[in-house]
DNA sequence: ATTTTACACTTGTTATAACAAGCTATTATT
DNA sequence: AATAATAGCTTGTTATAACAAGTGTAAAAT
């Protein structure tokens, strides 16, 4: 088995990326200096690049170059709900901000119907992004009873969904949380700014209020490579 | 903005697969039939596959073709260790198996030393590949305590960490877990037959046994299209 | 001095071409 | 009949070529 040119090539461009040769955030050479390096076509080139935007190390961006992506990662813990940790993150020198995208009464989807037991089939949509020092990290979206909707809703629209729930005192019972991992697809891709394909991690949740009722649905998408999550186990 | 055509092709040839035009398993058509059908010429039929196979949808395989994934998943549940699942998946008709790779005395890497917290550097080593019915979905890499390897050894071969620990009758007081995100490199993509950088979910644990004393470090890299966590939390 | 234009450089898209390599079934040989 | 060679399919690799489109800078026009 003969090892194509385009993986040697990405696996000596890896290497020079991870031994420090590219900083973080710096610009490859460009397609054409890399064949005059390595003696290959462009289309050898361009698969190598492929291959390294593919493992998450570099990002390329059209009429500017190719660069090394910024590796810093936050860690959510969810053994508390996980805002409580926006205290821990900003000692750690983390700022979280966020970014509404919208806000709006819509007809819930059949799972959500499902999963908030509800009769009522309008409910509120809230989008928003999430970020860390300024860095898109995630896109939230949950679903909220209408009747919690209507008196959150202009809080709702800046802040974060727990730290909102505990500050209006809506007891929050429990929370079931599923943890799997998806990958970009158009639209998450526009918002994350991630190629088609890159995997996000899908946090899912529903929030449980007063007498086991299920108040709120929501997941979050996170880059992979920029949110990660911890807990801890009880047996 | 123009659509560029290799991104329409596949986006034709994904509403197919979700409309189940082509079955879970089935070959899609050939290149070159793709590109009579489309009219393209085959470095675009080429692109158009390879974002299908980078959104985890179909699989190549050279001289054979291009097939659609199975999509069958398999839930753990985190609110308990992990294997007390083995029943449920049972009854939901998931059959899971092991096979072991390696257990040997190693050194112990340098993090692998810090979360033990031991003063012997020599530890068990040991990798073992995790089927769901007949099917790779995750490989599991961890880290045991001598005295706790040498006794246990014999049966950690062939069964799954947890189970065994059990088994012994060896009290776990709890676990530490992170749950992030990662890409398949060149060593776990053979593995768990992925392409390289295909998303990954790294499930890393610590398990402490009495008196708070860490006896086992571990971390099971799943495939994300086949493995996802739940768990539940009481703020 | 400010705005506009043009140019050079970057990555993105698409075509044609040829050969390599893996798989399968048929044919030819033993 | 069993085995080996062959032909024909598949995807994988690599080259050359041309144009499109996004970015930034330097020159030209206002």
């Amino acid at each position: 088995m003969v090892t194509p040119l385009h993986v040697s090539i990405s696996e000596k461009l890896r290497h020079q990326i991870e031994a420090g040769d590219y900083v973080s955030g710096e610009k490859l050479p460009s397609e054409h200096e890399l064949m005059k390096t390595f003696q290959v076509s462009r289309i050898t080139v361009r698969q190598a690049i492929a291959n390294l935007v593919n493992q998450g190390l570099v990002s390329s961006q059209q009429g500017k170059g190719v660069f090394v992506v910024p590796q810093q990662k936050v860690t959510y813990s969810l053994s508390s709900p996980m805002v409580l940790l926006a205290d821990d993150l900003s000692k750690k020198g983390i700022e979280l901000t966020f970014k509404n995208l919208t806000f709006r009464k819509v007809r819930s989807p059949q799972e959500v119907q499902t999963a908030l037991a509800s009769a009522e089939k309008q409910v509120y949509l809230q989008k928003k992004l999430l970020y860390m020092n300024g860095a898109v990290g995630a896109i939230d979206i949950s679903y909220i009873l209408p009747e919690l909707g209507k008196s959150l809703g202009p809080q709702l629209k800046q802040e974060m969904t727990f730290v909102v729930l505990e500050e209006c005192a809506i007891a929050i019972e429990s929370i079931d949380a599923t943890i799997e991992c998806t990958r970009a697809d158009y639209e998450t891709s526009d918002y994350l700014e991630v190629p088609l394909g890159h995997p996000l991690i899908v946090y899912r949740y529903i929030v449980y209020g007063p007498a086991q009722k299920p108040i709120l649905w929501g997941e979050t998408l996170s880059r992979a490579d920029r949110f990660c999550y911890s807990l801890n186990i009880q047996p």
